[in-house]
RNA sequence: GUGGAUAUAGCCCAGUUGGUUAGAGCGCCAGGUUGUGGCCCUGGAGGCCGUGGGUUCGAGUCCCACUAUUCACCCCA
């Protein structure tokens, strides 16, 4: 017994994955930014770890608690909790060496120092696209976001899902419309309706302060259903005289015509007036996605617009539309609910070289050449049995196996055993390339 | 920050109304001699029963505290 082993874990909040998951989950990743790099989004990285002061400049009470913050020397540390803050800051420091509109992705791992619950990390992967603008942005990338999502999802072998948007310029004009005070309550509180329903949301609502008919007008308002257009015409015909409402009306109508030529079909999408979002610097159109199939498991990829990204960090005025996917959560709900499971495969090679005596320099020889045309090889190096040497194979899901020895060197013929099938096939080096090529 | 639940082997779990050396399955390791894995058979390692106290002749089992884990709320990806 050796009293200095210290018992070997990790902090709850944090994933960890075995192989075969590793796999699955980098094959996610790999699917997403190979998506986003057809829109032509380009990638960036910043790094972890930020000033405080330039993480906290905006500092919304909530957030600052769950920020991982330390310092080291003089110096007063955070760990990001998100890629759009480290994007203001990247946006207005390189702002006269970037290109406008700058549609930027960026896949990393982001901190929060919350309690840890069921699909809730301290330290997850997110997957961001962002398209800022400088001064203005059109209104066609609202809609181009929604195309990238599509894709992306689709991309990722989901069939059906349905990307729900809203716009907050229509329920904050709305809300003024009413005379209702505190809208940030109001819009987190119609965010979770569908959660809680609809008497414990006019309940909330009521508790917020509105009377019961305010509450009542602002239920009946989110209740409104249909196809994108019949949305927008229903609320044409409300005659609500706000400004804000009438622009935000006039946004959702326009991304709701632009998206049929972006190839989005109509199962897809559609208009939600409950969806909110909380965070409060979304200032137009706001995206969330689900699995229909899946309900609960909530918003897979969620973003909005927002009108000025970097004001605390510069005078320029960068409006800007994006969303996120929570990689870390969606692979960890999908595995949990088997919509994902391990292929069988916990590496990469696709060859297992196993040389009898003698061969090594042989085996060494022939990893070489198959590396040099893209297959993942290699070779056997214990000594053993051959059944533990197949098993190697077996265990790590290695799909071919090729043994190595004197009769082998001699005629140049190989026997390529198909570990799934047992059958093995004489072939030469160069016919056991070309089959592997093509797997 | 608020509230609930749980704690036995690497993993999922048994363990009687408190009673002698704490069990199975999976996994792991070794073997069933030679250049062929999965199945099967044999053997092995691995637990101070979360930690500390209490009740008792006797505690994995009952009681208390602590710790850890976990679920929900808040908020969010």
């Amino acid at each position: 017994m050796n009293g200095n082993i210290v018992a070997p874990s990790i902090l709850p909040g944090f994933m960890e994955l075995l192989p075969a998951d590793q796999m699955l989950f980098n094959k996610m990743l790999d699917t997403i930014r190979f998506t986003y790099e057809k829109y032509g989004f380009i990638p960036i990285d910043t790094p972890m770890i930020e000033k405080s002061e330039i993480l906290l400049a905006k500092s919304g009470g909530e957030t600052e608690k769950q920020v991982y913050r330390f310092s080291k020397g003089d110096n007063d540390l955070s760990l990001r909790f998100d890629l759009t803050v480290p994007l203001a800051r990247y946006v207005a420091q390189h702002y006269n060496e970037l290109t406008f509109p700058f549609r930027r992705y960026h896949i990393g791992k982001v901190f929060r120092g919350e309690r840890p619950q069921k699909g809730r990390f301290r330290e997850f992967y997110q997957c961001d696209i962002d398209i800022v603008g400088s001064e203005s942005l059109s209104v066609i990338n609202d809609a181009e976001i929604l195309s990238v999502i599509y894709s992306t999802f689709k991309a990722l072998g989901f069939q059906s899902f349905t990307i729900r948007i809203n716009n907050r310029k229509i329920l904050n004009g709305f809300f003024s419309w009413l005379g209702v005070e505190n809208k940030t309550e109001v819009l987190r509180t119609i965010d979770k309706m569908e959660k809680i329903g609809e008497q414990n949301t006019a309940r909330e609502l009521e508790a917020l302060g509105l009377s019961a008919g305010v509450a009542q007008e602002i239920i009946r308002l989110t209740k409104i259903k249909g196809k994108g257009d019949e949305i927008v015409e229903s609320l044409k015909g409300m005659k609500v005289e706000n400004e804000e409402f009438s622009t935000g009306l006039e946004e959702l109508s326009q991304v709701c015509s632009y998206i049929g030529y972006f190839g989005i079909p109509e199962d897809n999408f559609s208009v939600d007036l409950t969806i909110a979002r909380g965070l409060d610097y979304y200032t137009g159109t706001v995206y969330e996605t689900v699995l229909n199939d899946y309900p609960s498991i909530g918003s897979v990829c969620s973003g909005g617009r927002y009108d000025n990204l970097a004001q605390n960090y510069t005078n320029k005025k960068l409006p800007g539309v994006g969303i996120s996917i929570g990689l870390t959560r969606l692979f960890y709900q999908l595995r949990e609910a088997k919509i994902v499971e391990p292929y069988g495969r916990s590496t990469p090679t696709k060859l297992l070289v196993i040389p009898m005596p003698d061969a090594m320099n042989y085996c060494l020889d022939i990893s070489t050449r198959a590396r040099e045309n893209g297959i993942p090889t290699e070779v056997y190096f214990n000594e053993g049995r051959m059944g533990k040497k197949l098993a190697y194979a077996d265990k790590l899901g290695i799909p071919f196996v090729v043994v190595v020895g004197e009769d082998e060197i001699k005629t140049g013929l190989f026997k390529l055993k198909n570990m799934k099938t047992g059958e093995q096939e004489t072939l030469s080096l160069e016919e056991i390339i070309e089959k592997l090529k093509l797997v």
